[in-house]
DNA sequence: TATGAATGAGTTTTCATTCAT
DNA sequence: GATGAATGAAAACTCATTCAT
């Protein structure tokens, strides 16, 4: 009762966002998971309004053509990526080791209950040369994780964990190579890889 | 003159068998580089046809399906694959790490002269789990590439030059992720990798 | 104070109904404009509605369909046509000649400052044939101004100002030909006629 | 039995390319037809294609989309009034009163014989402002047109046959004029004119 | 009254494949 | 063997209209 009109008004117009903005993820989402089912290659927007549950039309009015669609889907996967998976918690006082370790693990974890996420960010990767708009998006990503990286062995040197002769640059460089090779062997072939053994080999190589 | 007809027909039939061959590889090559310029996704019959220079039709002919012609491209890679480089011959009496030096010095190779063939085998790798016609082609691939790795620890484990606790088949593993993961890296990001410095890290392990 | 409710209500509905009146007019210039800017061809509901500000839904609130808002357009081309544009006065005391001179004067002043109102009357007219809507009200146009040039003629020959042999109907159709001839001209080639020549011409045959 | 193989691989390509013209010719007599009876506003491709017997796909073999295919349709136009009708042949030693009065007569034949004509040529022309495509060939008819009466207007007064105070240009355009607005009021209106009334007021014009 | 969201029916265009020659 | 022409099925996208609020 103590509402003006104006405020009753902002009330439905958040309401009204916020289904938007429901719609419009769940239209990404159908699009992120027929990617990872049946590859860019065959992704159609009818599929992905039908499992949105929305007709085609729909699909079109919160997105302006399917390449606009695909951009939201990079932007998901980036937010998805830039989120640490819930179930490997980064111990309070880790080591830089310990901190190398919980990435491999993460990552493994995710392979394992997410390897979809894998999927559609190979698709990306394999498109981006060819695409002015995704290339940006994952160079982006490449270069957070990179810097991820490279503070970690910068630690990790200064506090005499690592071999002191590491460059954190192309030290970083390789980790990524090993985990994106792993990543890709993996969906690729199927396979489920043996994690602790590369973690083993890395720790020859650091400490 | 002294040639019967039968011959002469026979002579004749020959050409034609040689000139098929032709028309079907090249369409095959320009089907190969298509795929490489603008991936699957864009991958039209039209546009094969129209680069190896003949009709639509004259690619059915040839092939009975798109799908057919794919097929035939992964044959191509695979027959690619399976001879090396001409320019880095492999020393006649070259130890185990010459060996492994070798190889990653002639996908380093590759990559630079030929990223085509890294950027088509990626994408048939991705398609694979997906599609039952190239999926037992790119295991073989790979199985292949895995023995003569492992054949190769092994003789440098016999030979003293390895580690002795190395184990072949992880190492071979390992080693294939390493790589998988440079080429994959190198053609998403454009960014041409530091082979030398990544077969220094590999000989702290090997050896 | 001193109003009664109902009064209030009835000065409500009065303004209501007054800026009903407003967003119907708003609609219908923003048809009449999109019309003589693109064509009947590529009129759009959607444009239509963002040229008057309001949402598409408003458009429907205010008519039925968009061929009841096309309808209402061509109502208010009746409307405009049916009041003598501002700059040329009509001579109190005009003789015939000086009647048929305004009118041809009044047509090429509109030419030049409103081009829009005879692209979309030729428009409606293109379109009338096949639209029991528009034709009705179009003949009706030309009727009116077949009625209002014969009266002018009959006043002529009974003046002794024009040629006594002439038949007002048929010397209305010639003129009514003549101008429409001109506007039909210049507006789709874009190039402004001498009227003061072709007038010159009208007055040999009249006088 | 003569024939080499190249002559008759000739005269099959010179019978397909005859038949490939006749479905274009088919394509564009449809377009034609339909522009006319519902205008450029309800112009389908469907409707095309369902006209001339064809798939709707065949009309995209034929035509790259569907204003190459209206481009082609104003060709047709232009070629159709390239030629005269050949009810009304020009006599052989015409004066040019003769040849005024022929040309007005061809219009008023072909008005009642191909009205489609000229409505499809009021659509282009109304269409032609916003249409860099059409505009220029519209422009070359009238600009041949002119060029036609301005000799017939400039051998009349050098015969003494017109009088020696008009001017070529600008008769060319009032006669172009009267013409326009007889045929765009006739097809608008659907009230057929009385040319010879018409040919009268102009005889007093030019004589 | 007004609007954001949704939609059925349709629009042009594309694509792999086939057919007659 | 090869090709120009043709096509069914599907693709992305559009549009006037409606509905819930």
């Amino acid at each position: 009762m103590y509402e003006t009109h104006k405020e009753q008004d902002k009330q439905k117009g958040r309401t009204r966002a916020i289904q938007n903005d429901e719609r419009r993820r769940s239209l990404v989402l159908a699009a992120y998971q027929l990617i990872a089912e049946k590859g860019l290659e065959h992704l159609r927007t009818r599929d992905i309004a039908a499992r949105a549950g929305v007709n085609i039309a729909t699909l079109h009015y919160h997105f302006a053509s399917k390449e606009d669609l695909i951009g939201s889907v990079v932007d998901y996967l980036l937010q998805v990526f830039s989120t640490p998976p819930p179930s490997i918690p980064e111990p309070a006082h880790a080591t830089p080791w310990d901190r190398i370790r919980s990435m491999f693990l993460s990552i493994e974890y995710r392979l394992r209950v997410t390897p979809e996420l894998y999927i559609v960010l190979s698709e990306f990767g394999l498109r981006s040369p060819r695409s002015p708009s995704i290339q940006p998006a994952l160079k982006k990503l490449d270069e957070g994780w990179s810097s991820y990286i490279r503070q970690i062995v910068t630690d990790g040197i200064q506090q005499g964990q690592f071999r002191a002769d590491l460059d954190p640059e192309s030290t970083a460089k390789a980790l990524m190579i090993v985990l994106k090779g792993a990543t890709y062997h993996q969906i690729t072939s199927g396979e489920a890889l043996d994690f602790a053994h590369l973690l083993k080999e890395v720790e020859r190589l650091l400490l």
